[in-house]
DNA sequence: GTTGCATCAATGTC
DNA sequence: CGACATTGATGCAA
């Protein structure tokens, strides 16, 4: 799995962690939860429960993990709540649930009953339970890299459900008429909620998670509320305080293990990195930031001095301001907090407000906020012609792209990619054999904009590939309006062709040598960059003597655009695209060892963030497809982006990449 | 490009 | 249970 962090993080000494086999990997967080873990023998192994199919969300590592919570030990905290176990029973009434997924390689994180048609189990509810906190704790690297997977397709379907009701109060006047906001983004939430409560926020009914949810790292973007409270990494879709009620807890009483903190109170500092000053809640109207009434002891404010008194830890969610103009806002995963301190005080307008005092727990990475504030920063040092230091040159492709590629290195003295042995040069896009070919692709005679007789949509299989710039779902190949188009530059299905819109930099890494990371938060689904070199025919290179250069294979890349869009899960009758069918295969390589651009220093992964994507634009020979890259996920600034490259062996030519799935 | 306002929907509470 | 209250959200009109 990518890691982005150069940094060494040192992990700290005091516990030995349960999983050695990976120390390697970040892992602050189980040792400094360490008091309060020791791994107990399940009652329930995997073997014993062979209802739960493989393939079944229900697999062996869920019930190893429902197991796995500790009851917390007397050493750390006298005080500590004694936590339920995670009994028998518990997984035993999943099973009215058991649910299988269809088809493990397109199946996302989602559910359907067996033996029933969707429409009738839309509606099931998670049979009654004793409620429970559990703390979920020394989780593999292998887990949490499943874990991850799992959110990722949970967020994948969400995504483009979310997109597929934006379309529809778009474009659908009736739909317009009944629900008079477009709520999208809610909407999409529901309906993954009543597929598989259970699952898509796994454990939000009857169990609630205190602590890491697995899967979420620190510095996680988020872009919406609703997908927080997805993952179950903070359950309100609007409030500020998570917290599960009294039920859960054996003192019967309300803990609080999460908030978000964006700065809707007047009353809201930040004193030091660590520290956060929280204002409780109520006292004032939604939108207002202005406190009117006093506030009072109880709900949120109770459950957080609840925590405070345990000593539960917070999981903090910072909120901020995406762009200084627009109102939507970008969700930051900060890590655990302990509440310190709750008092009372008189707020600005003079009103009782409940202020609480947090302090970072140690030995985590660094504050994903922090992280997005540096690279802020350095895009406003930039922005006044100043070079933070590190920065080796503003702009590597010397002003070829739509916007500058950065290059940093402040690892050595290594400058490869602007002084290479052979002295690169920077070529923003391929020149494909065919560019004759342009004046006969045939183009689109809407005016201004794209109507939906365009052909051009028509060529695509009957739909636009984008809303807004983000790719609706991966597909074999994209059909954008090209330059035999007579739509706007501004038609909403010209989007690869305008370059790149992320501020990207090349970044020496003592992992990867050189990988590629943006400064700006990058949305999924949408484009980052494009694969650039010389074109070589296919064939020349299989006659021809055995090649000393770099090549890049188009055919050899897994087919991760599959994953991008799918929603079989959600819709049963939904079919991944082979529209249009790509009747050819590739049959060129590039060569990129003298021109190429900034997707060549894109690291491998086989968790990777991004996918390659075909378009076609300049010419319609499906022969000569370009290479998009596109955000898989939410990639946060300065993270590592990563493709597959499908590169687990070597001179194999790839002609098998293109089956399975 | 701002601001106010109406409308969303989940969850806790009674 | 079902109704009601509460909520650092969101999009859209003005």
């Amino acid at each position: 799995m990518a890691s982005s962090s150069l940094k060494s993080t040192p992990l700290s000494p005091s516990t030995p962690l349960a999983s050695s086999k990976h120390l390697s990997q970040k892992s602050p967080l189980q040792s400094s939860l360490s008091g309060i873990t020791s791994p107990h023998t399940p009652n329930a192994t995997p073997s014993q429960n062979p209802t739960f199919t493989p393939g079944c969300i229900l697999t062996p590592d869920l019930c190893d993990i429902l197991s796995n919570q500790i009851a917390p030990s007397d050493t750390d905290d006298p005080a500590f709540i004694p936590f339920l176990r995670c009994a028998q029973e518990q997984l035993a009434a999943y099973k009215s649930l058991l649910v299988q997924v269809q088809n493990d390689e397109n199946a996302l994180a989602l559910v359907q009953a067996t033996n029933d048609s969707p429409q009738t189990n839309r509606h099931i509810k998670p049979l009654k339970q004793p409620k429970e906190l559990v703390r979920i704790t020394a989780l593999s690297q292998e887990e949490v890299s499943k874990w991850r997977e799992v959110n990722r397709r949970a967020r994948i379907a969400y995504e483009s459900l979310r997109c597929h009701y934006h379309l529809q109060y778009i474009r659908d006047p009736q739909v317009r008429e009944t629900t008079k906001v477009d709520r999208s983004d809610l909407k999409a939430f529901t309906e993954l909620h009543k597929l598989g409560p259970h699952l898509v926020s796994y454990l939000q009914a009857d169990k609630r998670i205190v602590g890491p949810i697995p899967g979420v790292e620190i510095g996680d973007i988020f872009f919406h509320r609703a997908e927080l409270s997805l993952l179950g990494l903070h359950g309100p879709i609007q409030a500020g305080i998570g917290y599960a009620p009294g039920v859960f807890v054996q003192e019967n009483e309300p803990i609080a293990a999460s908030i978000v903190a964006s700065g809707g109170y007047e009353d809201d500092r930040e004193l030091e990195e660590d520290v956060l000053l929280y204002t409780g809640s109520g006292g004032k109207g939604r939108n207002d930031s202005h406190v009117s009434a006093d506030q009072s002891l109880e709900r949120g404010n109770l459950a957080l001095e609840r925590s405070m008194n345990y000593r539960i830890e917070v999981r903090v969610i910072r909120g901020m301001q995406l762009e200084p103009n627009s109102g939507r806002k970008l969700f930051v995963y900060d890590g655990l907090y302990r509440v310190v301190d709750c008092r009372r005080g008189n707020s600005q307008s003079g009103c009782l407000v409940y202020q609480f005092k947090l302090l970072r727990i140690r030995g985590q990475n660094q504050l994903g906020s922090k992280t997005i504030r540096i690279a802020i920063e350095t895009k406003a040092k930039l922005a006044e012609n100043i070079i933070p230091s590190g920065y080796v040159s503003p702009d590597i492709s010397g002003g070829k792209e739509a916007m500058p590629v950065l290059l940093f290195n402040d690892v050595d003295k290594n400058n490869h990619p602007m002084y290479g042995p052979m002295m690169y040069e920077y070529l923003k896009s391929p020149e494909y054999p065919f560019s004759s070919k342009a004046s006969a692709m045939k183009g689109c005679q809407c005016r201004p904009t794209c109507s939906d007789k365009c052909p051009c949509k028509e060529k695509n299989g009957g739909t636009f590939a984008y809303d807004n710039g983000v790719l609706l779902h991966g597909r074999p190949v994209v059909y954008e309006c090209g330059n035999g188009c007579h739509c706007a530059a501004t038609c909403s299905n010209r989007v690869t062709q305008k370059g790149i819109r992320y501020q990207l930099e090349v970044f020496r890494s003592r992992d990867t040598q050189w990988g590629l990371r943006s400064l700006d938060p990058i949305q999924a689904g949408t484009f980052i960059c494009e694969f650039s070199g010389d074109v070589v025919l296919r064939d020349i290179v299989k006659q021809g003597s055995e090649c000393q250069t770099v090549l890049i294979d188009p055919r050899k890349f897994p087919m991760r655009w599959h994953h991008w869009g799918n929603l079989s899960a959600v819709f049963p009758e939904w079919k991944p695209f082979e529209s249009p069918v790509l009747e050819e295969q590739p049959e060129y390589f590039l060569d990129v060892s003298r021109r190429n651009n900034v997707a060549c220093y894109i690291s491998h992964s086989e968790y990777p963030n991004a996918f390659i994507q075909f378009v076609l634009y300049s010419h319609d020979d499906v022969k000569f497809p370009r290479m998009a890259v596109f955000a898989m996920e939410n990639i946060p600034p300065l993270r590592d982006i990563t493709l597959d490259y499908g590169c687990s062996t070597d001179l194999d030519q790839g002609d098998n990449s293109l089956e399975g799935e």
